[in-house]
RNA sequence: GGGCCGCUAGCUCAAGUGGUAGAGCAACGGCCUUUUAAGCCGUUGGUUCCAGGUUCGAGUCCUGGGCGGCUCACCA
């Protein structure tokens, strides 16, 4: 299969031996530039006039050649570094004749090349740089994707991800959004105070969040420790030591199918705000979420697939009972009735395993009925008790508790509750997922009597939120995949089951 | 794991009902002093994902397998 790849990157091979036997260094050291190619344009872009660009002087620039075309004694090429892309014109009567050709018209496309020359205008008006002399500093051994197409393959996008971002202009701004979002998160969640901080990736009880985890094992301990699900508990255990307002932006793991939406691997930014309660994280949220989009896309009309988002604040607020009710349809009978809601669940045809308690069973009836439809931005909110553990139950109804899930584009976005600050309901919660667990559910809360101890040291009212931050990304780039917006997603192994070969390639 | 779809040159894609496997770009050799998908002439490049099967003949049909995508199920 590979005798065409060979035989390039023989040729390629060759052409680098051919610059050591001329003296010529394929892979130098250093090369210092004046200017990115971004300050340039960025400095000289407008400027028409021939001899002020001449007045500028000489510039000494670098970047990977993206494109060649040589016209008998010049050729124009295009080099591009992260800041941007310049056209330079490389002549043979200024470089020297022999130069020219034996080392100017071997360069491929893909090399890295230093350059030095002064700026003027083409017949077409576009800015490049006059070469006086070209130094290559890197020389590629592979040929790049083509170069209109661009990679198309989805998985070589996922897996070769360095070739992706060489060749789709697309990917290289969802990643540039990325980490912009995540940037701004954190000077919102700064300038109001929060303080940012790590807590363990790896908890000897794997608490937070409804999942199950990765296990790895400490020698040296000789103990099993689980990658965590959620920062959770560490997060509320510093409010209890005081940090009011604390927040930590990091990866979590959840030991679960790969989907769209789902990889193994997520980043999340959970957040604890004392003296506030969710309805108070919901007017954050929505300060949160439009200012990235403002600052960031500079509008809050976001077109994702087919739906164009309005995520200009207010956002809808509705509870879980009227969202069942009047978006999902549901007949009112199935709130008031745990038989009812069974056998509607049972119409719906939802695993019977899912159904443990009344409040599980309304709950997938939502995921069902309801979250299809949440394009607009969304806060669904007063979740039932059974399947909010750590959430603080409503003072008039002990069934429900403060909870909310902010939708958008019918993704869950983020998940959010008053905290459960009672250490001694908090128990009786956890005895609850022990049981559930011992009935089979994996992915049951565990008992963490350090965390009770915690809170019998007192935590003040205090209300966290959780948000997926991969799917935000996902929204504000309009990426289907949540794939598409993680560099380097889970994927199996090349090659298959055999898993690792490293030996040969 | 189930369902649907896909896998052809380094890349992007073609090859009515089974009949010699092609194009553009890339590569290689030439020509060319303002191009930008540069152009023109020429050359090279293939185990059509793998293994079986049907057939005079398989990229195409059948069976099994591999890899991937989407989708369903659970979580954020």
């Amino acid at each position: 299969m590979a005798e065409t790849l060979d035989k390039i990157r023989q040729d390629l091979m060759r052409k680098v031996e051919a610059f050591r036997e001329m003296g010529i260094n394929p892979y130098p050291n250093r090369f210092k530039v004046s200017h990115t190619l971004g300050e340039v344009v960025e400095a000289y872009g407008e400027e028409q006039d021939d001899t002020e660009l001449e007045k500028a002087g000489v510039f000494t620039l670098a970047g990977r050649m993206m494109s060649l075309r040589i016209h008998g004694r010049i050729a124009f090429a295009h080099l591009r570094d992260y800041t941007g892309r310049l056209q330079i014109l490389v002549e043979r009567d200024v470089v020297g004749r022999d130069f020219y050709n034996k080392v100017f018209k071997k360069l491929d496309v893909g090399d890295f090349l230093g350059v030095k020359g002064t700026l003027f205008r083409t017949r077409t008006g576009e800015l490049t740089l006059r070469v006086q002399g070209v130094t290559l500093l890197s020389k590629v051994l592979r040929p790049l994707p083509e170069k209109w197409h661009g990679l198309k393959d989805v998985e070589l996008r996922y897996r070769q991800r360095y070739l992706d971002l060489i060749a789709n202009e697309d990917s290289r701004r969802v990643f540039v959004v990325r980490s912009q979002v995540i940037r701004k998160i954190r000077e919102f969640l700064v300038s109001r105070g929060f303080m940012e901080v790590e807590t363990p990736m790896m908890q000897p009880i794997p608490g937070g969040a409804a999942a199950r985890p990765f296990v790895t094992h400490h020698n040296a301990l000789d103990i099993d420790l689980y990658l965590r699900i959620a920062p959770e508990l560490y997060l509320k255990r510093l409010v209890v030591g005081g940090f009011d307002r604390v927040f930590e932006l990091g990866k979590c793991f959840r030991n679960e199918g790969i989907s769209t939406e789902h990889n193994p691997e997520f980043t999340m930014v959970e957040f604890y705000m004392a003296y506030a309660d969710y309805m108070d994280l919901m007017d954050l949220t929505e300060g949160l979420v439009s200012t990235l989009a403002r600052e960031i896309l500079g509008t809050t009309q976001v077109e994702y697939g087919d739906y164009v988002l309005d995520l200009s604040p207010p956002y809808r607020r509705i509870t879980f009972r009227r969202a069942l009710l009047e978006l999902g349809k549901v007949p009112p009978k199935v709130l008031e009735e745990e038989a009812k809601a069974r056998e509607y669940a049972r119409e719906l045809e939802i695993d019977e395993e899912k159904l443990a308690t009344f409040g599980k069973v309304l709950g997938e009836i939502f995921e069902r009925r309801v979250e299809p439809i949440l394009v607009q931005p969304t806060f669904v909110y007063d979740y039932p008790r059974d399947v909010s553990p750590l959430a603080k139950s409503k003072e008039d109804d002990p069934s429900m508790v403060e909870r909310f899930e902010f939708f958008m584009a019918c993704k869950e976005v983020a998940n959010a509750y008053t905290e459960l600050n009672d250490p001694v309901d908090q128990r009786e919660r956890f005895l609850e997922q022990i049981k559930e667990r011992a009935r089979g559910d994996e992915e049951a809360h565990r008992m963490d009597e350090d965390y009770i101890r915690a809170l019998e040291y007192g935590l003040p009212p205090t209300a966290g939120e959780g948000i997926g931050v991969d799917r935000l990304v996902m929204i504000l780039t309009d990426s289907p995949s949540i794939r598409d917006v993680i560099l380097f997603p889970t994927l199996r192994p090349e090659g298959g089951v055999e898993g690792d070969r490293d030996g040969k390639a």
